[in-house]
DNA sequence: TGCGATTAAATCATGCGCGATATAAATGTA
DNA sequence: TACATTTATATCGCGCATGATTTAATCGCA
């Protein structure tokens, strides 16, 4: 009989990296209720942050998400009056996300979130060099797998 | 003014988490699909192949899940008519899960499932060194952040 | 025994993710 | 210029996730 322990959870990297993806998504959920946005909002608005003025498919490019996600995600940030969205005028099919007055004065709040959810990471028993670390490998994996997906 | 580099989005390793974690999902679509399971699906059923007779509770323990994600689940893989759910006698509260013979004899398909997607993982440039390393870090922040958003 | 508190599961509403498909605009080319 | 092809976004359907609430059963204790 073939062992079947390659079966058991532990003995994976997929499941924990799934149940700590979801957890660590959690702990935004406090944070982020302040201002209103569920962590995907946020993410939209990191980028935005970074560099206004970008089309669904380059925000899209940033976080690994198409536009039947972000379509209906950009509608609900537009409803809160935080971006604008914009057909241009050259290449109709193409769609402008702007930031509002209110969606770049929202970053004045969002600076300090970084930092409360580090402070959340300290009691982990993990070094700063293991985190270092850690999110190297996930870059590499990012990138690797940004590829392997797109093949098809 | 405040250094926004910190809202950078390279500058966070729960960025790439997310991102990696939703691509290693889709990475298990084309092998759950010969077998008609989601990864979800696919997870609860790594659990009861381990130990089979668990309870809803049991089960969201072991994959970090409660009822309101479990109950809908459990009921497509009953359908699917590779569990039973069975509530107790003595407890008519709790629910035991059960495979049928269908259930345990998908185990038969499914140990092809890590080999395959390990595969996958061979051409990122890391060592099976950095994988192990990778999945300690992955656990012990499963366990703090389970303590942690189990605390309210 | 009676009854408030607790517990397990289910239900509900909302927002992702994502495969598949549709729509509409732009492009290439015969 | 016609028309097939490509491209960008949108729409649709389904299955998670999850906070909030409900339902029903059991427990604890006066």
């Amino acid at each position: 009989m073939e062992d079947a322990s390659v079966l058991h959870l532990e003995n994976q990297f997929c499941f924990p990296l799934y149940a700590v993806s979801r957890l660590t998504t959690k702990l935004y959920v406090p944070l982020l209720k302040e201002i209103d946005l569920t962590y995907p909002q946020y993410l939209v608005l990191l980028v935005l942050w970074e560099n206004d003025l970008q089309t669904v498919n380059e925000i899209g490019n940033c976080l690994v998400l198409e536009s039947n996600t972000l379509t209906p995600l950009l509608k609900r940030l537009e409803q809160k009056k935080l971006i604008k969205r914009m057909r241009k005028k050259e290449d109709e099919r193409i769609v402008t996300i702007a930031l509002t007055e209110q969606g770049k004065a929202l970053k004045n709040h969002a600076v300090s979130i970084p930092q409360k959810i580090a402070s959340l990471f300290k009691n982990t028993g993990l070094t700063e060099e293991d985190y270092g670390t850690f999110q190297q490998t996930l870059l590499k994996l990012l990138s690797t797998l940004k590829k392997e997906t797109s093949k098809n």
